[in-house]
DNA sequence: TATGAATGAGCATTCATTCAT
DNA sequence: GATGAATGAATGCTCATTCAT
């Protein structure tokens, strides 16, 4: 019931951490990582600009925090979706998530690939890597189902189900029609079904 | 054969002006636009820094010279397929194109895919529209093939012809794969076949 | 006599902030505003180039604070005037004023009048009119001594007054002659005596 | 009757100096010299930026054609009132000249008084002085028209008169307000009845 | 002479990172 | 831990001047 100050603090400052993670992630899918200054991060998460070096040492300690904020949140969907007893209904499942998305995704493209791709431009900090990893995550999971499908070849289904994905949010994105993200939707959910 | 001085100095600006507009397009595709400097393209194409604003006012400028390097590009690529007489036969062509340049793509991605992800980002400048309208030139390109082969709904086969390679473009880039190309171009050409 | 360390820190920012005014008004009068670098001003305030922006944050600020440090220059000699009892008095205070000045006027004009002479030729920025708003402080202060006298057409005698201070200050300094202080600045005095 | 190549050449010539002569003197009034490139007077002569400097060798010469152009004006305007039988009626006409650049006067001052502020900032080239001396001549037509009058310390009154226009020019120009040129003229009309 | 092109020094501004308290 | 302030390297852009023809 009581709080002493020490945890308190720590309380606080892992809620500032959080903060700061959840601000990266919002501000980076929407300005891209070369244009965020931490100055940006630090306004969005009402924290102080000095104080930001505490939670994370260098600017990209923070877009690394941002992709593994992405990585949370996906967890957390795909984590939802293994409720489901089908794995069939499973993949219908995140493709729905993802045309929910849709204006998001029309505006500023998936977060994770529009990240990875511009983080693997760079030849320094080994954090373009960081990002594939993110999205091997989504790949692997997208597999085990279709393995527990029982169909061939399940890693390459993966391979077609998440590249649809990146495909489809990065046209939405640059033509800026949130449509292309339904109708490849529908056809994604038509070509799961026959399998 | 021989040259006369007025034209040997208007075709040397023009080579610079050119040579300015290639180096953009590589720099830009392998540093992104915005970690690409002004001298680093100016460096690239061998060009006084100072120099380079007599032919490109802005960054801004450079960077769209740079996109529509790729669209003539693109257009190059096109209009050969286009000497095919087989619609079918044109968009495997242009699978097979895309194959082709697997390393390119899992070093750099998809030259216009990841621009166009990278300044969908901006607000200012309409910078951000251009790239979608080189993405439109390639998918009217599919579309008109896919109509010529009297299928239905050619410009939603283009979306996912289209989308499937910036999907498998961001997926090999990501996970630095080159196989991804592979293995998805060698779906999209069974793809094309089954239409 | 104790500072607390508080107080210190926003008295030395204070202090800098000053500083950076202070240093503007002198260079910005010494070089005019468009000769004057941010390097040339952080010079003369001691201060780091790259931390002028912190407390300005572009150039025509500083300039904008220059101009304001001149009018608060300005307040501070009319209002030590106003504790003379006679408008009279007070204005041939600041004649008197102007004329102990005639070095630093025949070097360098009017801080205000060249100011203003050369913001008016921006088109940009509101610059322009924050001089004439300056001057008008002046000639307000002027028009009120002269209605104070009961004289006719205050703020005409006003004008006449401040213009004849902005012409001699000129001339002085196109001629480079401090004699045109005196002279004039006798003649006006004369002038307030014969009204 | 003929003309050779050669005279017209050197005609074109001429008018070509005189018309970059004449653009200097309309683009640095309305521009300032610090803030008018070579290329915006090029431009307004309708020459070719890089044959410039074969009529002046460095900006500092155009501006000081521009500053002698603006003297060649003067000269024609004292020139015109030299004809006119009586003293006073010189003075006058000088006066009543003034007034009827008002407009121009509000918006960009007097050519000649805002070139000798700005270029007295200036250390280097001795264009400083260039500025005093067509002020001066100026005066001395004044002190040359009082002296002809009769009346004492000509000089003092010449300084008098030119001071005040220089003063209401920068007035008028700082307050945006053309009247002040029409109330300080008829002042200045009226003082010079009563002398 | 005429002219488009070339050159490089200089400047305002941004920003990641560090420091002092 | 917290915070405003400090620091300096980097970058886009301008422009007087020069060059090649």
């Amino acid at each position: 019931m009581t709080d002493s100050k020490g945890s308190t603090r720590v309380r606080a400052a892992g809620a500032k951490r959080q903060r700061l993670m959840s601000a990266a992630a919002e501000v980076v899918h929407r300005q891209g990582a070369e244009r965020t200054t931490i100055a940006d991060i630090a306004r969005a998460a009402d924290v102080p600009v000095g104080n930001v070096y505490y939670y994370f040492k260098t600017k990209d300690e923070l877009v690394a925090a941002a992709l593994s904020e992405h990585a949370r949140r996906l967890g957390t969907l795909t984590g939802g979706l293994d409720a489901l007893p089908d794995p069939r209904a499973r993949l219908k499942g995140l493709v729905e998530a993802w045309v929910s998305q849709r204006e998001l995704a029309a505006r500023y493209g998936c977060p994770t690939g529009t990240l990875a791709a511009e983080l693997d431009k760079r030849a320094e900090g080994g954090l373009d890597a960081e990002a594939g990893r993110v999205i091997r995550l989504l790949l692997d999971w997208a597999e085990r189902q279709f393995r527990e499908l029982g169909l061939p070849e399940p890693d390459g289904l993966a391979l077609t189900l998440v590249g649809a994905y990146q495909g489809m949010s990065l046209l939405a994105n640059a033509l800026r029609e949130p449509g292309v993200m339904d109708r490849e939707g529908a056809r994604l959910l038509a070509w799961l079904d026959s399998l």
